[in-house]
DNA sequence: CGGCCATTTGAGTGTATTCAAAGTCGGTGG
DNA sequence: CCACCGACTTTGAATACACTCAAATGGCCG
């Protein structure tokens, strides 16, 4: 899991957006603004209908945000990994929260200071949101299997290896499959050369650029 | 297209929102700060690409906001209706905004200003694409249906009659489904007297806790 | 009233799912 | 260090749901 490590933030914005996030009304000794919170594999960091009072940002590992249905049917939102933010919500979690692999949090309590950044960041979550909703909508299992395998290569670093913090189950219920169909598929690439797997987690990817093409 | 007319907003936050989105600094006699513009059916509002410049707000009729693939393939994130705000976009929009019948919308141009209303409304959006990427990923046909059906008549003030502004393939891009497989739903809910229809978009709903439960 | 476009309905197909079984990996304990 | 166990993953076969293609119907506007 080297791959999902912390890295030094390249966005700027991102620490100015999250320095401002405190209200300065509270009491700085009561308070630990900066406190970062450790969590084991699937544990949860906040569920649905919690009251939202905080925003959170990822130091190490891997998060994911779902929602689930009465017969246990889930939607993975979002994973997301190190110098990410999450948590924005109106009120209280529509979502769930939990750790994929062990994971560090930072987390920032108390009144959200209004910050221009700060929407930004929220404006940012919501693009990716739509842009997943056209994968899920619109495109076929290849297409979302190689959406998400150049989405994770870029956002990783454009390293040619890297190890899936994410079980089959967790990339099936991301891209709206079954873990049969994500197996298959991941089969149907390696078999086509684009990538090759190591074990069960450990990926090299061998042809990006077919990869991008089948996303469309 | 009574029903998507404005209504006097019953969400005091947003007005105070919409009051403070215009920066202070630029002169008011240049621009027209609460500008209204009108469009005809399928007439653009910003396209993919566009700098985001403005936010807007729709006045009456219904508002749709989409992406594409290159092949044509649509799918839409939203349908806006009277009183609701749409344009959230970091630097440039990442959506096509069109009018899906005789819209008007007001615009709010020039510089954004920091506000926590405004961050709320953003993140209210962010929980309507995340729930509507459960209903994409995780539902079937007949359940993607009744929550559009459920979603509609809630926020259209819970009259039993209403018309759609939008045609089946506009409900069908929303929902990640065909025109056919919309059109067949909709037969299978007459049949059952879940609803009736009134020539193509006319809509009586008969039986709202049936399709409730239908959403799972 | 006529023509056009959107919608509905029908028949057949295909992609992804379900159900089932085999295989592999990783972790634990001897 | 090796063997075993359990869970996860892969593969296979059959099914189902939604899609494609096609034709008929219906609504709307001139």
């Amino acid at each position: 899991m080297l791959a999902y490590r912390a890295q030094p933030n390249p966005d700027a914005m991102l620490d100015r957006a999250l320095a401002g996030v405190i209200a300065s009304g509270g009491s700085l000794g009561d308070s630990q603004p900066r406190q970062v919170e450790f969590f084991s594999p699937n544990a949860q960091i906040y569920a649905q209908g919690d009251r939202a009072t905080a925003l959170y940002q990822v130091e190490y590992g891997v998060v994911r945000l779902f929602r689930l249905l009465s017969d246990g049917r889930r939607q993975i939102c979002a994973f997301h990994v190190a110098g990410e933010v999450f948590g924005f919500a109106d009120g209280q979690h529509h979502l769930f929260a939990e750790a994929v692999c062990d994971a560090a949090v930072r987390v920032f309590r108390g009144p959200i200071r209004e910050d221009k950044s700060l929407l930004t960041l929220a404006m940012r979550e919501l693009v990716r949101a739509q842009d997943h909703l056209l994968v899920i909508g619109r495109q076929t299992a290849c297409e979302r299997i190689a959406a998400f395998m150049v989405d994770l290569y870029d956002r990783l670093g454009h390293e040619q290896h890297f190890e899936l913090a994410m079980s089959r189950t967790d990339i099936a219920d991301y891209l709206g499959l079954t873990i049969e169909t994500v197996s298959r598929v991941f089969s149907k690439f390696r078999s086509k050369g684009y990538i090759k797997l190591h074990g069960t987690r450990g990926v090299d990817i061998l042809q990006i650029e077919a990869l991008r093409g089948i996303c469309a």
